[in-house]
DNA sequence: CGGGAGATTGACTGATCTCAACCCGGGTGG
DNA sequence: CCACCCGGGTTGAGATCAGTCAATCTCCCG
């Protein structure tokens, strides 16, 4: 973790345009506590564990960021993804409580801090914003319980499928289409929610049927609408 | 659905104690239309369905209520209960999306609405009202962020132990220490998210180990303590 | 070149689902 | 009054998806 001396303007401009604080006034912005700049993170670092206390939120200014809660026999199970706008850490800065996600850098990331007790004022103070941050929850309210009727009815097979189109949607691609995300087996297992053996089987059964292309980590789409099909989505 | 007739000052009354309307000034209060009293529904009557428009809050004053998703082969996946004091409706009217749950009533229950606007326009007016909601969203995402670890990782006989603890805190008991609540074993099966036969097999395994006793519908805990053994659970 | 992390493959196991039969109690119509 | 039906609830048998374990491979790096 490094301290990154961008210019507190340039945040700024950040968080009034592509983040849920875009409804601050001029002033209220200049509350934000932006002198420090920004922080640096670097692939395999930890923002915050699950467990600890959180203060304020975590924005995502660049980078890729995987949220996952640790069940008891110590296997991840990834929530979702922060991307450049995301917040990390809004639950637990709301409710009080500890947090109940870990925060692990996927791809190098510039995050900025935001003290919890200025969100709560301008929650209090300035109601656009207060409505913008129930959006926010409720959207993400809304994608948990998809995720839940998911997990809890669909074969892993179908499961994967859905990941897979769900991550082109969500992540841009390198100029030859491949996501530009990059996962390890593992990972991609935590978030379908089986064991890493099956993701690489399903893989490559995937290739096999040239649905996808694999070059190491990298996964391009061939067949969306095939995979679309046999992930029984609604979408 | 029944028009009751119930005193619209009672029903100011319980909305701003047992809910989270409780931070609504007197003017506010008076602002909500409660003058048509609030609705009777029967045992397996549905208020709203997945995919239609809600345009408000829907408050139960009395009764529980199943709210949950059907998957894409017309499984339903129950998401949670309401009771009580409890807010439906309000992620779909918050974020103007058509419903993405369907509500039936599990137990007779008397439901007020609340409009949308109205809501919207306190969430702008009141930070304490905001706040409120902000929280009320946030609690529920972790528990939905709970779910997903839990359904994901865990075998059936695990869910199944945790849910009978969850039942048992959530909901009261009868004076023979029975949960009130009283579900089907297929609706057992949809908050675990297994088939019914599971459900069934493992009841009865559970009862051949005293942890529980079951007189048709109704179950009684008879050993907490080793349920949450079994189930893992953190608490 | 040796070491280590991640990826792959195969064999085996077993938890869970599916299907089908059967039971049980309540309600209903002849 | 009784046969029938219907919606749960139960039970058993068999099929299978998917997890575990273990061996091997492939890079990449120092």
């Amino acid at each position: 973790m490094i301290r990154n001396s961008s210019d507190s303007n340039e945040l700024k401009e950040f968080l009034s345009t592509k983040t849920v604080f875009k409804h601050l006034s001029k002033e209220e912005l200049d509350l934000i506590p932006l002198e420090n700049g920004s922080e640096i993170f670097r692939r395999g670092e930890m923002i915050y564990e699950e467990g600890h206390r959180i203060n304020g939120f975590y924005c995502v200014v660049k980078g890729i960021i995987k949220i996952f809660k640790t069940g008891f026999d110590g296997k991840d199970q990834i929530i979702r993804f922060a991307k450049p706008g995301d917040i990390m850490g809004f639950r637990s800065t709301i409710t009080g409580e500890l947090a109940c996600t870990s925060t692990k850098i996927i791809e190098d990331s510039v995050i900025c801090y935001i003290p919890g007790d200025l969100v709560k004022s301008f929650v209090k103070s300035n109601g656009e914003f207060a409505m913008d941050l129930l959006e926010l929850a409720c959207n993400e309210l809304g994608e948990a319980n998809d995720y839940i009727t998911d997990i809890a009815q669909k074969t892993v097979r179908e499961r994967l499928a859905e990941v897979l189109i769900h991550l082109k949607w969500s992540f841009n691609l390198d100029n030859e289409n491949f996501l530009q995300i990059s996962l390890t087996r593992e990972e991609l297992a935590n978030i379908v929610g089986t064991a890493t053996e099956s993701v690489i089987r399903l893989l490559s059964e995937f290739k096999q049927d040239r649905l996808i292309e694999l070059h190491g980590r990298k996964i391009k789409i061939l067949d969306e609408t095939k995979l679309i099909k046999i992930s029984n989505m609604h979408y």
